[in-house]
DNA sequence: GTGGGCACTATCCTGGCGGTAAGCGATCTC
DNA sequence: GAGATCGCTTACCGCCAGGATAGTGCCCAC
């Protein structure tokens, strides 16, 4: 549970669900996420082994982020969580 | 996911899979949590409608709680995320 | 040379979650 | 009558997740 605690951690996950992105990518991927909080929580999901940090040192900062192995196993774990409240918060 | 926001709901969920219970019975099988903690976040999964709340009206004060459809759903929506723990963080 | 984008980091601040402890009102036990 | 059981409630406190803001170093566009 620790893993995915964490206010943004799960739209963190399902963001990168749908490929690799950068920071600022991602940072407009999820409207209303502050900087600070985002690096953290990438942090984290890269020590406990959810993602993978890529740094390509070219002239412009580039950073990619992407879920590893048990990344996309967790988000899959996740997707019953999400038909969950598809269908019984939103869907009535 | 604010419905299982909070550091004990997926446990009270957990419990209260495995049948009705009474509150000083959760409180024995979730070792740790305090009365205050279990009888809040009691009443928020009763207002998100994921509990019930009966209350027997004896000589000895009795209520027991068990979980609604939607309970058992999101229970049935948490367990692919328990497998994966078991799968990841505790079987490797 | 001024400004903006990039990917952060640093610092400060606040709210509220969760822990601790105590009380309550009835009853049953020793 | 002291203590325990039962299901809470209340009051208080501490910590820290997370929000806001600013700064950094490099390069490109205007």
């Amino acid at each position: 549970m620790g893993v995915i605690e964490g206010k943004w951690k799960v739209s963190i996950l399902w963001a990168l669900g749908e490929g690799a992105c950068r920071f600022g990518r991602l940072r407009r991927m999820l409207p209303g996420i502050t900087e600070k909080v985002l690096a953290s929580h990438l942090r984290e999901l890269e020590r406990d082994g959810m993602v993978t940090r890529e740094e390509f040192a070219e002239t412009v900062p580039k950073v990619e982020y992407s879920l590893t192995g048990p990344g996309i196993a967790l988000n899959r774990a996740l997707e019953p969580l999400g038909d969950w409240g598809k269908r019984h918060l939103l869907g009535g």
